[in-house]
DNA sequence: CGTCGTGTTGAGACGCATCAATGTTTGTGG
DNA sequence: CCACAAACATTGATGCGTCTCAACACGACG
């Protein structure tokens, strides 16, 4: 196993700035409370499964795959962290998963317990921590019902349109996909050739255009939006 | 669709008395928190996918399933909440799932808003929730897994395992499994057959064995533990 | 120029879903 | 108490979607 270590001192990345904060972006600034700054290679590892869970992240720059892996080496994706986005809430003694970095990827470390001690003194942080969390659950429930209930077509309909949300926040319907096709199997619960046939489906169908690999532009936002198999909150009434 | 009512003033059943708490309970006690307490009949309405959330709910005795409908009806259950357990906290705007009865249920209704403003002025209180929150949260997480990447053998064996432990109690290996064989499909992401099948299977192997359709005894709870398929902590490095 | 990592594409196998028939249990009304 | 229907569980035969195995293409890098 190649456990890369942590390069704490690589120079920042061209993009080095905090990006855009994300879905999970915390209200109630947290600049003044004690942190690092890390940089980490790309495929190196920022936390292991089932080590002490004493820090919280904020991706500045880059991307994080959360991943947890069986004895007998399958393995599975449990969230991808994009710029502005949170890890390290997964396990409340040990971490659940480990998380490499994607890319080379810069973060913020904040120790769990600082955020703690502050949120005692601080309502609307605490409020905040638990806003985060029950984000992140409803997140995770989303994922149980595409992992156990979607057809493949539909589990990458759906990861195309979160993952251009979140990286294009709707201004541009291209975006640059950081991670493996592998990656991207092991998130959705399918083999990374069920994932390579599947984007070329839906680029033959004119739904998308592959530029390249790692490149899509979204053709048609309604068909996609179709294919995810959503339960449309009218409909279903 | 049967949207069968509350009914709130159902006489209670004979073991209407706080069952032994589950593993989300609060260590804080909540008795003198504002609550009611509902008594539900089988298969009614706890509260409904998509309506405001404004409630959590401890099951004193009976058996919930928090439930997912897609448009075109398939269905995914994202968890069965047991005796002491908590449901409830799916969504922060609005629930998630819908939830209902699965037998003749009685719970114990607390405002959200109330337990928040009890939380700010009480630390440690804050602390379970977050504690609650975070387990929540890491049960989800093995659930990831779970569909993710298990084959149906792995899945039957992981859920007879920790329903067991939850309903047991570790104290008896027998126990009788509230919900039908389409909820555990649900719930596994797998169909009622391969269920059915699967159980049989189990008891072929000398694995289980079905006293009928709802009861079931453990015979061999190291074979069971090597069908679930996870990661033993030592035996990856 | 060869190698390695990654992505694409094809052929065949396999696991689980689907469809269908039968058995079992539960509840209801005569 | 029995007759009947409805709901649920089991079991079998067949089909389909995804996995597995394999070949090939392409760019990055030494």
């Amino acid at each position: 196993m190649s456990y890369a270590s942590i390069a704490p001192n690589l120079p920042p990345p061209a993009s080095g700035r905090l990006a855009a904060l994300g879905a999970f972006a915390f209200p109630v600034s947290l600049t003044d409370c004690p942190h690092r700054v890390l940089c980490v290679r790309r495929n190196a590892e920022v936390y292991a499964q089932a080590s002490p869970a004493l820090y919280f992240y904020q991706v500045t720059s880059g991307a994080v795959r959360c991943s947890r892996l069986m004895s007998d080496g399958r393995r599975q994706i449990g969230e991808f962290a994009l710029p502005g986005e949170w890890l390290g809430w997964d396990g409340s003694e040990t971490y659940f998963y480990s998380a490499e970095a994607i890319t080379d990827t810069t973060l913020i470390e904040y120790r769990r317990k600082d955020i703690y001690v502050r949120a005692q003194a601080n309502a609307k942080l605490t409020q905040n921590v638990n806003d985060i969390l029950l984000r992140r659950l409803t997140a995770t429930q989303e994922r149980i019902v595409l992992l156990g209930r979607k057809t493949a077509l539909e589990r990458v309909a759906s990861f195309l349109q979160d993952i251009s949300e979140r990286l294009g926040k709707g201004a541009s319907d291209k975006f640059a996909l950081p991670m493996s096709r592998a990656d991207i199997g092991d998130y959705l619960g399918l083999t990374l050739e069920t994932v390579s046939r599947t984007l070329t489906h839906l680029q033959r169908e004119k739904v998308i255009r592959l530029e390249d690999a790692h490149h899509v532009r979204i053709l048609d936002p309604l068909a996609l939006s179709d294919l995810t198999g959503e339960a449309i909150s009218a409909a279903a009434a």
